[in-house]
DNA sequence: ATGGTAACCTAGTGTTTGCTAGGTTAGTGA
DNA sequence: TCACTAACCTAGCAAACACTAGGTTACCAT
């Protein structure tokens, strides 16, 4: 065992918050204890408390981050919307571009649910944040489609749950099957889903 | 303060159930303790232990009633199954009823989620009593349609998981909106995510 | 009426929790 | 090189936790 090494506070900080959002979203801010937080930081209790007021302030940072965060996806997405594919093209693309996103982050969603479940005051952040812009995008998207002529004259709100939720299935079964479903069979159930997904939109 | 009412062991048994329910669907396994059990039961914390060993078993007894309980949703969805409906109705039919169904109980979803995020070993309980059951069940009634060219050939799996995820999103928005949104815009989302889906499964 | 007992209680147990007082060490600038 | 301080530690606090030993009371059969 070499000596401790010691970090300025920033990078300390954010070590603290790496470690913790791993331990936070496999078993909620209850599940928790600052003795295991510390210990998977590799220092002591009173180290936490250098850098956070308390345990939920350090909960509420790894929420505002993972809100915040997440650049690569949120670029994408934006990618995705700027582009001028046409929608089949552009609902494949942005289906796959978030699913593979949680397949690279299976934190994301349990960190998420949990906060929401748990009844956190920033559960909200992430859906401000994320699902509910991308909810408006994606509306204003099948609406200006339906304007041209291009899709039929759906309700652009209840679609853009539809893809949503179907997307959100994807982790729920995740969740039970413990990501025993192999990635192939995966990527064919994404496709299906999309399939019809598209077909229920357009003409 | 009248004197306390004592109870058969069934009874007393079975309230505490109900009682515990209430609270682990709000606050989760982690976030109840057994004095706040008690209380809400009526009861001394030794009283609880006089029905279950422990606080686990106690939190197993409610998951197994959860999912072997709700027989009027089973019916229910077992007589639409059994009916002799086209697509679209029997569609309509089982969206509403499992709407309804969590409209009337809305601990369940939480429960039922918080259980499978904090990983109890009877989490996969209630998928595997009622939503494997259901996947299954909807997967071959719409292989009997597309064979009778009722539908067009899409696949069944990823259709039954789009209606499942579509249904599934309801929840999530009333997770985060906390049951705000009034009935009938409620009512107005659900047809207008059963439309795209039957869009998307219809020739 | 009254004994027997199922149902319930009070008052704790040891352990774990979030958090801290107060001292120690590693790295840096002069 | 050495003093200063940011970064870290050991040791332990009070409160909350799951759980229990041992005594009390309401109810029912006789």
């Amino acid at each position: 065992m070499q000596p401790r090494k010691k970090l300025p506070a920033n990078e300390r900080r954010q070590a603290i918050v790496t470690a913790a959002t791993h331990l936070f979203s496999e078993r909620g801010f209850r599940g928790v204890t600052t003795r295991e937080l510390a210990k998977a930081c590799g220092v002591s209790e009173p180290v936490l408390y250098e850098h956070f007021a308390d345990k939920r302030q350090l909960y509420a940072a790894i929420l505002e981050q993972t809100a915040a965060s997440n650049p690569s996806l949120t670029r994408r997405i934006d990618e995705a919307f700027a582009s001028n594919l046409e929608a089949p093209q552009f609902i494949h693309l942005i289906a796959d571009t978030i699913v593979r996103f949680l397949d690279k982050n299976p934190n994301y969603s349990r960190l998420v649910l949990f906060s929401a479940l748990e009844g956190h005051d920033l559960a909200q952040l992430n859906f401000e944040h994320h699902m509910k812009p991308f909810h408006t995008m994606l509306m204003k998207r099948l609406q200006a489609d339906i304007d041209r002529g291009k899709l039929r004259a759906c309700d652009p709100a209840a679609a853009a749950r539809v893809f949503l939720g179907m997307i959100n299935q994807y982790f729920i079964y995740d969740l039970h099957f413990g990501f025993s479903i192999s990635k192939t069979s995966r990527k064919k159930a994404i496709e299906g889903m999309v399939d019809i997904f598209l077909h229920g939109i357009t003409k």
